[in-house]
DNA sequence: GGTGTGGGTTTACGACGTAAACGACGGGGC
DNA sequence: GCCCCGTCGTTTACGTCGTAAACCCACACC
């Protein structure tokens, strides 16, 4: 019996999916380590160190190979970066600054605030899909201040959330709210998509199409019941109707003029 | 010019915030290592490893220093869990479990689904707050399986929580999507919240009334502006409302019978 | 009284992050 | 020409980590 592995209808593509795109990265040559001549310095390091998880994964980077990607040795490194940790928060930075050369997503809301969130959260979601390995550390590092909430980790893009709010008609007290609505939604959302998107290849790649007799599921029969469905990748559409219904609560917030909660 | 820290109106209590109930943990002798005599096991390891991270934070955790800390040297560990990596997923699994202790939770919706998963919602954030430092590592370690979405990394739950929405007359296809919906408001939410919490103590505690000189915000008007409420924690007032609003969604979706995206 | 055997310790190894000393090199000032 | 001094990368070294392997020892059982 020749199961038919494309049972899934119409996969119709995700617009934010990496190979949607021109993906901007991993386009320069690079290749096995000793390629990049060049002199050192600390954007090339980040490049490098963003490059590196992205393909072996965040436990996998240590100063040591970082270094060796880039043909030169560990300490080399510590002259433009001052430790690792502090390396990390600049892969962090980095993997969000790519948002700012993502022609879809503009700093100033010229469509309206609802088109403004919503370019802004696909550009968010597109970082996402594209450095799975880094995201988790996009959502866990602890924010500058308490009002830096990841994945959003810049002031200037708070900034510019929340004059977009404010301009058309958001309250202070609502605006904040909304942010804060917002920057939850898109953590959980991408997080859980990220992570789910990990799993489905990472556990060792099942070489036969044995579905996982790893786990004894007698005890769960909803859960066999339901496997086909809950097995199915439907992040996309999700995340787009999640979207448009928060979008949509914030526009009676915005209209009642009131703070969401009372 | 003396600041009344109390300009916050009102501090009613979050009724899950770890002081506002009995505590299990934490009441046992401990103290200083050594203390415990009592022979090693899987579960006391695991318990203390909690203790430990809750403590000194996850980034302190060594197997040296777990072991002194439960008076045995780091090997005597490997006996009863075969690497750190696996005492991680235990650590997890430990604290994910005390949802069985809470009195408020339920396996079995007696009271209707909404109230299931309202009481399941205040568990998780229970569990979120009294450990906040665990927290992150049940947000992002790689779950079991696809369908086991974090933070509910146990299918028991899972089982629970859809049986409870097909009993009440969902289909197959909104109670799983609900369950999506439903684990991405909790993981971002929590998420956010603890990180957030984290951040106004770490930074190597101002000392002095000096309120953070540290960036320059003179670029970023409106969030200078907006500062006061930036920073206010409406955590427990968002979190109720988000989950209402949610639940009020879930409603529509059940009484319409559909699933929530066409 | 041997003799396993379960549970903890000792020793050891390779890898890690990083401090500190050390080249090597390239461009002024005399 | 020569010297001298930054800049940038390397070498060496230290303490800590996770963990494999050998070891030790006290008690249970025949």
């Amino acid at each position: 019996m020749v199961r038919n592995e494309d049972t899934v209808p119409m996969r119709r593509p995700d617009p934010d999916s990496p190979e949607a795109r021109g993906s901007s990265a991993a386009v320069l040559p690079a290749g096995p380590p000793g390629t990049g001549r060049a002199p050192l310095d600390r954007r090339r390091i980040l490049g490098a160190a963003v490059e590196f998880i992205d393909r072996n994964g965040l436990a996998a980077l240590t100063m040591r190979r970082l270094g060796a990607s880039l043909g030169v040795e560990a300490m080399a490194l510590y002259r433009y970066v001052p430790g690792r940790e502090q390396l990390l928060d600049g892969v962090v930075e980095t993997v969000v600054d790519e948002l700012y050369g993502d022609p879809d997503v503009h700093l100033r809301a010229a469509g309206g605030w609802q088109d403004f969130l919503q370019r802004l959260a696909h550009g968010v979601r597109r970082i996402a899909l594209a450095h799975p390995e880094v995201f988790p550390l996009v959502a866990t590092r602890p924010p500058a201040a308490p009002w830096v909430r990841p994945p959003l980790r810049s002031l200037r893009w708070v900034e510019s959330l929340l004059t977009a709010l404010v301009d058309s008609g958001f309250t202070a007290e609502a605006a904040v709210a909304a942010y804060r609505a917002y920057s939850s939604f898109l953590l959980g959302h991408l997080l859980l998509e990220v992570s789910q998107k990990g799993v489905q290849i990472s556990p060792e790649d099942a070489p036969e199409g044995v579905p996982d007799t790893g786990t004894d599921l007698s005890q769960y029969p909803l859960v066999v019941e339901l496997e086909e469905l809950l097995s199915r990748d439907e992040s996309a559409a999700e995340f787009e109707e999640a979207l448009e219904n928060l979008l949509g609560r914030l526009e009676t917030v915005r209209r009642e003029g009131r703070v969401p909660g009372e």
